[in-house]
Formats: structure tokens, sequence, C-alpha cells
DNA sequence: ATAGAGGTTCCAGTCACTGGAAGGTCAAGG
DNA sequence: CCTTGACCTTCCAGTGACTGGAACCTCTAT
């Protein structure tokens, strides 16, 4: 199969596939005319790669949660704990982008948005008068 | 004043500084020994930077936001329509984040983490099955 | 005189792609 | 057989907002 049907099928660029190549993600084998030709289980692993991105994993964890897909015998709590520290992770960046959205919203709120200069949101990103 | 001062005054790497010099958002006069000599009002230009940074505003943003700042005849409505904005952005980031975090605590609530090899969390990501 | 802290520039790397140029290959239609 | 256009290839550069490091200069205190 060639890279642009694998694309279509897993759902990530061509472009993007090949950077996974690049980066050792996977090794397509090649065709006599030097065309990457993928297998079903290449268009596999790069389904599981675009779902796991779209969590939010980074490469590095995709890497190792490909390691612990392909292997076996592998123990359920090493993909526990990576997920785990992902999660904590994302719940870390969401307290953080609440507590920006609040701020921003008072702000919003307060500023009456009209032709006037005076605008409590310069004037809270100036911060306190010294 | 020289760099190390403004940047703990100011709450900002020195890297970050020279770089946002680099970028034309400041542009700090210089001693005769080549060191940058910062103002009063380059560090609170430098405060702003970093509070509104905080905030989540891109760089670009940023520049806007300063522009106004410094622009004693400025529509609050225009400062108003760049927070808007912002705000939204960070509202749909906060959704996405969110139905990540749903998705994934669901799957590491599912996975029970010992030393069997099976994991719905792989599973998952392994897509539905062909 | 010297040590150490802090300043300078410039280049390269981060992360995960993405865009574009230059060129090779393939299938269909005239 | 030739052309057209879609698709493939590689390689290089750019994104955003810094950050690390090397090589070198300057200031202050001892």
């Amino acid at each position: 199969m060639n890279i642009g049907d694998v694309a279509t099928r897993a759902g990530l660029p061509p472009k993007t596939i090949r950077y996974y190549e690049d980066i050792g993600l996977l090794t397509p084998h090649r065709g006599a005319n030097g065309y990457r030709a993928f297998t079903e289980q290449d268009v596999h692993k790069l389904a599981f790669l675009a779902r796991a991105r779209a969590l939010g994993f980074t490469i590095e964890d995709c890497r190792a949660l490909l390691a612990l897909y392909e292997d076996e015998s592998r123990a359920s709590a090493e993909v526990k704990h990576i997920a785990e520290e992902h999660l904590a992770q994302i719940d870390e960046k969401l307290a953080q982008l609440q507590q920006m959205r609040d701020t921003l919203a008072h702000l919003v709120h307060a500023c009456h948005g009209d032709d006037r200069p005076d605008c409590p949101i310069l004037t809270d990103l100036a911060g306190p008068e010294s």
C-alpha cells in the first residue's frame, strides 16, 4: 500500500508518516520503485499512533506505548503508569488553563469596550501602581 | 540597570529579555561598555509582557497589547476584542483538554495495572477490531 | 593581579510537524 | 507513443517561544 492510502486510513498526513519513519517509529519496506510499501500492520501501528497523539501523549510516550503494545508479555502496570503520569500532567494543565480563563473572563467582563481609552485589561496587565 | 536586575524585577530570565529585544518588543539603550541599560519604563514594559504571557497571550498578541498600552488614545474596544478572541481560544482548548482527560481517566480506571499483559488502555489505542 | 560574577554575541536545539522545491513514477486518455 | 496530472521521493527551511552552550568581554572585590 502506498503512503497516500495509508494516510487516509490512519488519519495522518503523509508528511507526518514520513516524519514518524524518520524518527524510527516504524520502518516500512520499499518497493522496487523506491516507494514505501506499507503492510496492514504498519497501518495498524499508525492508527495506534494517531489515537495516542490525539490523547495528547508525546512522541516519546508513544514510542514507549508502542513498544509495550508489541510486547506480548508486558505488564499492564507499565502502561497504566505512563497513562497516569500523563493524566496528572493534563490535570495540571487544565487547572492552569482554568485559572487563566477565569482571570481573563473577569477582565473582559470589566472592560466596557467602547471608544474611550480607559481599559481595566491594560490596567491589570500593567500591574500594581508603584 | 543591568539585565540581571531587570530579570529579577520583571520575573523573566535574561535570555528571554534578550530575545524580546531581538524580536523588537523593546529597545533598551546601551551603556559605554556595551551592556544594555534599562530604564524604569523598560522594566514596566517587561513586567507587562510577563503578565500577558502568563495569561497565555501569544507574542504577537503581546505586541499588539503593548502598542495599545502605549497609545494614550486607544479605544478599549480594541483591547477587549483581542482579549475576547483569546478567551474563546482558551475555552476551546479547555474543552479539548477536558475531553482528553475524561477519556484517559476512564481508560486508566479500567486498567487493573498489575503483572498481567492484558490492558484496556492499549486495547483502546489499538482501535476497533477489523 | 586575579577570581568570580555577570555581561555580550552567535549558533544550535527543542517539539512535532509543515511547506515548498526539484525531481522520479504511474495510470489513463488521445 | 506521448502527454497530463496525480502521486511518490528527498532535502531544506520555518514554525513559537524560548533555552543551552561556547567563546569572549567587563566589572567588582580582594
